[in-house]
RNA sequence: GCGAUGGUAGCUCAGCUGGUAGAGCCCUCGGUUGUGGUCCGAGUGGUCGUGGGUUCGAGUCCCAUCCAUCGCCCCA
């Protein structure tokens, strides 16, 4: 019989035990973060039905959709009426809908899940990852101050997964709309397509979006370009930012909203106690979802800019105009988990998470088999993770595994110490070793893992 | 979906102008009595991505195909 070779598919992040537990511990802290400012969990299925979810149906998203459908459905040939979730937005959506009236408003959910797109797998881009995601949403109106939360919410976060210096870009949609607007450019596929050129600017230099954008494509007019980029392409501090914008001589309505909304969320983050180096006003960032109708974010840690937006979201007018006729305005923000991590861990940035035992009792001799189950009831009972090595054996053997799955403490107890009533603890990534009596085993124990 | 590069042991790779497969790491065991990670020794492990062609003979040349990586697009 020939063998299946053991793989992955493709665009999954598959972990072994250590770094599974480190991954654990991140999203534990993004989970602790969420708490402290009072979102409450949610979970959705894997898969909606598919008129629920391919509501916004814009040709990009419908392509990477994962269908399901059971064997005998399809024997049947019934086309597939189920599909699995490509973001946590549009279930959320449908379950604010659906629940509307047992929920309190305004609705601060927060929700850690798995999401799925059929892309073409790269490197650090994945066909299922984890995106974790916190909305408010209100009824009827929801005020400006949620849109300064956002950001105070992403800095105490980040602050704990201590990941070094971060920085918060924000923009306000209107801007940039409003603006296109005033200077002629108003048709939405043409805007977007500008938009994105903008986008850009991170990657590639001024020169080349200006020819992008002066190009037969987009065929900006040259003084315009120049008006937009002069705008949006030099680095500024906030409120020199703010003045530019004010300076602008464009009529137009949409831009005067973004500006006054924009302002008031920057006053909004130092009543958060935000500090100012950790937000920048980007005028330059888009986002390519459309849902998004005023402020936008998107986070960059400082030291590895190459990883991309490590959170991302926005403010969105109606949340779920497909399922309902209330108006549900909300704003939210994502991290997305999988690809911080991967991203980390390739470079060398993810501490081993080591193993959730953190001692190990040998069994040195056959005969003090019970005397080995009691000490490790009492280490349990003292609070310590704590691992039997069951099948005994060569010591060597014993601590070869301790060592190699991560447990950084191993307890032995031959017929000496037993006669003594004493045990050896032995820290392993140190090499320190001492012997205890049996009342202090606990507390010996605690102190190495701490030392 | 388009373009570029690559596919040899579980992993990282070597194998020159064609002559019937190698290294390091990993893994297992050993280096005698209760100590891992270092060191020394031994061992397990490959139809050279797949299919076809050229040749006396192909990992090595040719064609096809699949897969992977990178870029474009889009995005977390």
């Amino acid at each position: 019989m020939s063998l299946i070779p053991p793989r992955t598919p493709p665009g999954v992040m598959e972990l072994l035990p250590r770094q599974q537990v480190a991954f654990q511990r991140m999203l534990d802290t993004i989970r602790r973060g969420y708490e402290r400012f009072g979102f409450v969990p949610v979970e959705t299925p894997v898969f909606e039905t598919a008129d629920v979810l391919l509501t916004k149906s814009g040709g990009e998203t419908e392509k990477q959709v994962y269908f399901v459908q059971s064997t005998g459905a399809i024997q049947q040939g019934h086309k597939p009426d189920m599909a699995l979730r490509f973001d946590l937005t549009v279930p959320l959506a449908r379950y604010v809908a659906e629940h509307e009236r047992d929920l309190a408003f305004p609705f601060r959910r927060y929700q850690i899940q798995r999401v799925y797109r059929g892309e073409r797998a790269q490197r650090g881009r994945f066909r299922e990852f984890y995106q974790c995601d916190i909305d408010v949403i209100g009824k009827d109106s929801l005020g400006l101050h949620y849109d300064a939360e956002m950001p105070a919410v992403i800095h105490h976060v980040f602050r704990e997964l201590d990941f070094g210096g971060f920085t918060i870009n924000i923009n306000n949609r209107k801007i940039l709309l409003g603006l296109l607007d005033g200077l002629g450019i108003g048709e939405p596929e043409r805007r977007v397509l500008v938009l994105r050129e903008i986008d850009k600017l991170d990657k590639l230099d001024r020169d080349t979006v200006r020819a992008n954008l002066t190009g037969e494509g987009l065929a900006v007019p040259g003084d315009v370009a120049d008006r937009i980029l002069g705008l949006i392409a030099e680095q500024k501090s906030n409120d020199d930012t703010l003045a530019a914008l004010r300076a602008m001589d464009v009529d137009n309505d949409t831009f005067r909203t973004g500006i006054h909304e924009l302002s008031t969320v920057m006053e909004g983050l130092r009543a958060f106690q935000v500090p100012d180096d950790a937000v920048r006003i980007n005028l330059a960032i888009a986002r390519g979802l459309d849902y998004y109708t005023g402020t936008v974010y998107e986070t960059f840690l400082n030291d590895h800019r190459g990883i991309g937006s490590v959170c991302s979201g926005g403010r969105y007018e109606n949340l779920a105009s497909h399922y309902t006729k209330s108006r549900l305005p909300g704003v939210g923000i994502s991290i997305g988990a999988t690809r911080l991590f991967y991203q980390l861990l390739e470079a060398g940035l993810i501490k081993d998470g080591g193993a959730t035992a953190q001692v190990l009792v040998t069994q040195m001799d056959p005969a003090l088999t019970g005397d080995y189950f009691r000490l490790a009831a009492d280490l349990r009972a003292a609070g310590l993770n704590t691992e039997i090595q069951l099948d005994g054996g060569k010591l060597a053997k014993q601590m070869k595994y301790a060592d190699k799955a991560g447990i950084p403490v191993a307890v032995l107890m031959g017929s000496d110490e037993k006669a003594r009533g004493t045990a050896t603890v032995k820290h392993l990534l140190r090499g320190e070793q001492r012997e205890v009596a049996l009342a202090d085993l606990p507390a010996t124990v605690k102190a190495l893992l701490e030392g």
